[in-house]
DNA sequence: GACCCTACAGACAGATCTGTCTATCTGCAA
DNA sequence: TTGCAGATAGACAGATCTGTCTGTAGGGTC
């Protein structure tokens, strides 16, 4: 952690480990996905990736960083992209999630289906947990700047459509589910931000 | 499918092997569990395992058939407890989360967690498409019954909630979020009905 | 009793998966 | 030249997983 400690250069195999683990895990599922097809995809000696890699799970909440670093970058580039005013912002998140769901070979939230195939405890599972508890948090400073009463449920109900949207975008593929997800947004921003709640 | 088809018994076997596979491929996923596993927890012969079920993935999607028939049925009796008013049922039905999420041992929704481990094309995906596809519908037939002026829209971005309800209650595990998802979903329900739509 | 259906018990084959280990090659720096 | 760090190549052990096969036992019915 200082200056003394060497900044390693990223070894180029263990870059092409995690590049071909990037697109194998998520495409296949990470049980799906065995080590020596990583090793035979990558090109990098059994050794070399035990070197850098000292179990599977290791490179597992590797990727995890990886998906998380894209896709956190991605939501915020959508945020921004809407203009200055966070209330926008909310909304024009969204458009991170139709740009997913339409590339090719979308399968879902990584982090999801990571979920699905790890038990609670352990390393992979915890980064899921981190990673949704990132993005929650976010979005509620977001809210928060918008000036919303109830920050908080307001942050919940919208990472709730966003999952919604990343995990059912995997299954039905409907290219109008995005759309009305960003919609629904702007309805609930629209409806946490009007001065007097309606009754009723 | 007539008189002279025998309406087998269920014979105890397979149901054993069924009841077994339910808890243990929920618990722990389908691809973690293995053959050996669910043969001695139901104390049952492989052959007879291989006489019911010729191949794992098809006790896998017998395992699917059974969680769409009680999660259904779930969501239906939720929606009814709420009174007559389709428009109610649509954010009545919001209660079966709540109670799916407090169950001990919950680990988010069966069909995302099978989608995520299987690949498109394959019958246990279709089987997970199948039923988001039903459920969809359902809730669209209730949108339609409220008088909603797009029952599509408005369907889906309750189903949107839903999942991802049921989705994210896996990981943060925070009891607020099905109370978020129903109380979004009456604003959303809300907001379909109200006669003139807001501009902006 | 003879027959048959269902189930049990478990060995076995063949594949696959994780992780270890040995041996070799290459390039760089003292 | 010598030494070393990092990489390659691939055999190997040990576990596990799916699916097949043989053999046996019980419980009905003709």
């Amino acid at each position: 952690m200082s200056a003394t400690t060497q900044t390693r250069p990223p070894s180029a195999a263990r870059q092409r480990i995690l590049d071909a683990a990037f697109v194998l895990f998520y495409a296949r599922g990470i049980r799906a996905v065995g080590i020596d097809l990583i090793i035979a995809e990558s090109g990098v000696a059994k050794a070399t990736f035990y070197k850098h890699f000292p179990a599977k799970d290791d490179l597992v909440v590797a990727y995890l960083d990886k998906v998380d670093a894209i896709w956190t970058s991605q939501l915020k580039e959508a945020a921004e992209a809407a203009g200055a005013d966070p209330a926008s912002q909310l909304v024009g998140l969204f458009d991170a999630l139709s740009s997913a769901c339409r590339r090719d070979g979308y399968r879902g939230c990584a982090f999801i289906n990571a979920a699905a195939e790890s038990q609670p405890g352990t390393a992979v599972h915890d980064r899921t947990v981190r990673h949704k508890g990132a993005v929650l948090e976010w979005v509620r400073d977001l809210a928060r700047s918008a000036g919303a009463p109830d920050p908080e449920s307001l942050a919940r109900s919208l990472t709730l459509l966003l999952d919604g949207g990343l995990a059912s975008g995997a299954l039905d593929a409907s290219p109008e589910a995005p759309a009305v997800a960003k919609a629904s947004a702007g309805a609930l921003v629209a409806a946490a931000l009007r001065p007097t709640p309606p009754p009723t």
